[in-house]
DNA sequence: TCGAGATAGTTTCCTTGTCAATTAAAGGAG
DNA sequence: CTCCTTTAATTGACAAGGAAACTATCTCGA
């Protein structure tokens, strides 16, 4: 009967209440976005494409940390719902560009105030001084470990 | 041409800095782990039934926030890994009992360190005294939001 | 004690992502 | 110019979780 060796808790981690408090957050965010028929990766998408020319899916994948077929079919499901448009790129016969549809455009702003709340209902738990300062130490990290995702412009 | 309305930054949200930091901790676990043969929630599962009695699935679901359903699943596949076992209960014919077997308890440990691993990679970013400014923020968020998961004991 | 309802697990279907294979079009070396 | 390689996007197979239907068992009230 050999003991079981010692295992550090899963608390001890940071990346465990990081986790937990994301998840929470997204989760909250996801559930606000169902009211409207969207998933948050759509609106992910649809936010990235607001006020910019039709984009192609490959610099798309790029910024949003997706690959290729993942943004393949996530258009596939916001032109379902008549949100966005795919049309054939004039100057590469391989490529494709994406834009919002009119519907799209005028979805976005109301997604962005859910988005906006959302937010709000969580960090409002915090004072302001300390929302402050977890913005600052998320900053910190993203930079100092370059955990950057390429920019659309 | 109406012009677009103006829609807040993603970036001013803490939501996605938040998700950005925890995302990157969590695919780079991801990475070490698939070098064991082991996904996130299967480590997850495991290290809840780490010297531990043999537990029902539900028990389980509950204390890692999963359904019962996503519990059979993640189950049969770590029985097909022969890393856990299911019995069925000896007080009650429906439930079933799951327990880690000798080599998925002999698989903890590293798996562990693995973890301890990763997270001082991305945390040692910031100086201790920061660390423990984060993990303080967001354990408040935590406690005042109520964002718990059930405890296994 | 027996029938109704609650409970434990599993299974099925759906969603959404990755990875690998595939198709089509560019682009460059000879 | 003609291959050969690279690049863009899509497609198909698979992974992993949720919701709800389903099965088996338990429990309690009359």
């Amino acid at each position: 009967m050999t003991p079981t060796p010692p295992v550090s808790e899963l608390t001890t981690h940071l990346g465990f209440w990081l986790r937990m408090v994301s998840n929470h957050v997204s989760h909250a965010f996801a559930a606000r976005l169902a009211d409207k028929g969207v998933t948050v990766a759509e609106w992910s998408l649809m936010r990235a494409l607001y006020d910019r020319e039709p984009t192609p899916p490959s610099r798309l994948a790029d910024a949003m940390g997706l690959t290729r077929g993942a943004v393949t079919k996530l258009a596939d499901r916001l032109i379902g719902k008549a949100l966005l448009a795919r049309r054939p790129s004039e100057a590469d016969g391989r490529a494709q560009t994406l834009a919002l549809t009119a519907a799209g455009v005028a979805l976005v702003p109301e997604l962005a105030a859910l988005a906006d709340r959302n937010d709000a209902a969580f960090f409002d738990l915090l004072t302001a001084e300390e929302r402050q300062t977890l913005r600052d130490l998320l900053m910190r990290m993203v930079e100092r470990g370059r955990m950057t995702t390429p920019p659309l412009d």
